[in-house]
DNA sequence: GAGTGGTCTAGACCACGAG
DNA sequence: TCGTGGTCTAGACCACTCA
């Protein structure tokens, strides 16, 4: 028995769906659609809130709720060995990236094998399509890999390509979550929106950690893909 | 600045960590809960709303809250060759096979590679930890590659290995979501707590696909973890 | 049947954004 | 300033579970 909530955002799924509402356009207040549907503001509410878990409403305080644009669909790809995070994607992504130097924080230093307070490079990549922001990659490299040069995202490969030795090992752990309020405030989706939080953790053949990444991609536009061969001599044996 | 809901939230995720609360244990009745914290029972159970999407309560309509066992942290271990899917499991976990025949659905013939309606064998798969199932997986093989031994978990990876030729690729692709009703049902989980939504796909030499499985994992006791050896001779440009 | 959570209401008051 | 969404209230009524 479907409640009045899920009937209210079957319609205006409809409604978006069928162009009745464009992408980027704002929908009535929620006074005017809680009057439209006789149901109370909370209600209405309620069924907004379904739409924006979906990621196909963008509500924002004082001004209204709009439907969300359609974004491109984009893939990080796992098992690249590179060390640059955006050549995991795979569609061409508008990224900017911010450097900052810092001292290992707790949380940190189990994951990149060093004392508290190591100095690391932290370099934040952000992803754009158009005005809203794509995804987050925080990436953290000690601070003698770290490359010297303004940190532009081409350049900042071909330092750390020039600086550390080859990766010979990459894990990468994927775990799902709701987004923290801040990821939610700076990536712009509803903090009820499932994210991606993928961990890379990079080691060189000395078994030394040169890079550690931590990517949030949300749900509804982001997704990981891995790709195994396996060699022919093996026997498929479970 | 804090919200009522948060404030009442923190309060009682410390009276649970604390042990105020035990594992197991029902929580006061939610109009006792507002009372208690002098709020409208809106505003608790909204309050109750976030421990829920984090995993640590349990909501049982008509009986009551109830905090939540702390569950086993399972990794699902990609990259495996293995066609028995619970094989990828690093904890060991109680598991229960179902299997249907069943004619390929729409959403199924690209994913496969197989006309509309073609015969196939699906596998469900649920793991469980006590009572509480953890995950599910369901693995799809062409009906010509289903072992016709009855569907106990070991036997099938045993007929799955006699009759089909050795997986050459496994393509895994990871997404996060919130889960569908019935997932949230069957997995016990609140359909606001986000879930691993996993499609393995093990392709033979010729291309064939030999097996595809679609696994949900809950978000808050599952992770999946990919390694990834560089060879010494590649060079690590981006 | 008694008690629990689930849905919904009609409204107050606050915080934010744009003109 | 005005209109928007954000939070919260006090309470009605329904659906479910368990004794």
């Amino acid at each position: 028995m479907p409640t009045r909530r899920h009937a209210i955002a079957d319609d205006l799924r409809h409604q978006i769906s069928s162009g009745h509402f464009a992408p980027g356009e704002r929908l009535p207040s929620e006074t005017q659609l809680a009057t439209h549907y006789t149901v109370s503001t909370s209600t209405l509410r309620s069924a907004l809130a379904l739409l924006q878990s979906e990621g196909l409403v963008e509500k924002i305080h004082g001004n209204g709720n709009f439907v969300r644009r359609p974004l491109c669909r984009i893939t990080y790809t796992g098992g690249t060995a590179a060390l640059a995070p955006w050549t995991a994607f795979s569609a061409p992504l508008r990224m900017t990236a911010r450097t900052t130097n810092i001292e290992a924080p707790n949380h940190l230093t189990a994951l990149l094998g060093v004392p508290p307070r190591t100095p690391l490079t932290e370099i934040l990549f952000t992803t754009h399509e158009g005005k809203a922001p794509h995804s987050l990659a925080y990436t953290y490299v000690p601070h003698d890999l770290a490359p010297a040069a303004p940190p532009l995202p081409e350049q900042i490969a071909v330092g750390l390509a020039d600086r550390c030795s080859a990766p010979s090992e990459v894990r990468e752990r994927v775990s799902a979550r709701l987004p923290t309020q801040e990821e939610a405030t700076v990536l712009r989706i509803s903090s009820s929106l499932a994210v991606i939080s993928l961990i890379r953790v990079a080691t060189d053949a000395t078994g030394r950690v040169v890079e550690a990444a931590l990517f949030v991609l949300p749900g509804d536009r982001a997704d990981a893909l891995f790709t195994t061969r396996v060699a022919e001599e093996r026997s498929p044996k479970a």
